[in-house]
DNA sequence: TTGAAAGCGCTAACAA
DNA sequence: TTGTTAGCGCTTTCAA
């Protein structure tokens, strides 16, 4: 930036103004701004972001973290999907997007505290008491994805799947179209999950709340389709 | 660091040559060292990564580029186990992802020369002369995946997929086997792709050298099975 | 073994 | 409209 402001005989600040989008007004004459954009694509000029992170300490990045990755190709493409509508709105609004390591907290404390990241993603946040405490702590805001609904008057946003709700929904429209046979399908793989233990609870409630008869098929069932 | 530097009646050098590695011999006495971490602890000290990069100019962050990251969650999940098995080394190396946005050239010229990404690896690199000229140009080391083969002495690594060569591989395996009648099958969307293309004449290639019969058959053909 | 001082590249008061 | 100056938080010679 110096050698920029030198060549075109003005100062920093000129620069600064001109190339990114200046502070409050900016307050340049079109003369010198045409100029100093010439001298600063001649001279190939590249504006540096750590220099300008550090002194604005914005980053314009979030961090996404996964409870586990690792499963990420695997099972289904819940994961896969989650980080393509966060990536996408993301980069809409000018975002980076860095996807953290799901290793030992002491390092998540540090990723969320160096100041790289202005928020994190946390995608099936556990609910445990070390998690809580970070949380609690945290120097950035965390939206806790896919959580278990939280407990108290935490300072974190929880977006959250209404199971019961939507339970509620599937099972009212297949009633009312007539049927009364309603069967509650799973993956065995998934049975034990908070999700579905919430799903089957939902469904079971549903049925229940119209004297219908309930019916659950474990995943061996997949393979008559 | 420079509170707790004052807290402990110390320099920030000595601060910095504790709490962070320091640099050739970190030469503090233990016990100034056992001091220092006992205030940064109290003080609740955490390193700012920013000012840290912009001082030795490394991020310990690689960029992640799609050619349509969009695709993610549909189609094979190719790119997701890419990314999946990039993050796992990234990590393992304490380095950090950052998974760039696909938008305009221009930007991405902007994104590799910030400072902040110290590689690149891009998927599916197309060869237009635009973006060959980028790759000459780009400050830091790309490196491309799954792209097409390099023509000239480019100033890029490629790690390619030999679709000729796993073709005959595959062939010569069910031939001798004693296999005589062996089917090319292909998702008719990827059919004029470069890869299935690629794969298509290696397997024509193959059955020609052993003076087989060629048989090919589109998506269709996936529902028999 | 320790610290003083310079500086990474940029932005934002404040003055002119 | 323009420039001067201070400083973001850290690392690293260099000298003591």
């Amino acid at each position: 930036m110096r050698d920029v402001a030198e060549a075109a005989n003005v100062s920093t600040t000129a620069v600064s103004r001109v190339l990114h989008g200046g502070g409050p007004g900016v307050r340049v004459s079109e003369e010198r701004a045409a100029q100093i954009r010439a001298v600063a694509e001649r001279l190939n000029y590249r504006a540096n972001a750590l220099a300008r992170n550090l002194r604005t300490s914005r980053t314009h990045t979030v961090g996404v973290l996964f409870e586990n990755m690792r499963g990420m190709g695997d099972g289904p493409l819940y994961t896969t999907h989650l980080l393509d509508g966060v990536a996408s709105v993301l980069f809409r609004n000018g975002y980076r997007l860095t996807l953290l390591a799901e290793i030992d907290h002491n390092n998540v404390i540090g990723s969320l505290g160096d100041g790289q990241l202005e928020g994190v993603i946390w995608c099936k946040l556990a609910r445990d008491e070390e998690t809580v405490a970070l949380i609690r702590s945290t120097p950035i805001p965390i939206v806790a994805f896919n959580a278990a609904t939280p407990t108290d008057g935490e300072a974190t946003q929880y977006v959250n799947c209404d199971n019961e709700g939507g339970m509620e929904l599937a099972v009212e429209h297949l009633w009312e179209l007539g049927h009364r046979k309603i069967a509650f399908v799973y993956e065995s793989e998934e049975y034990s999950t908070p999700d579905c233990i919430a799903r089957r609870e939902g469904y079971d409630q549903a049925i229940a709340r119209r004297s219908g008869v309930p019916l659950t098929l474990g995943s061996p069932w997949y393979l008559v389709f």
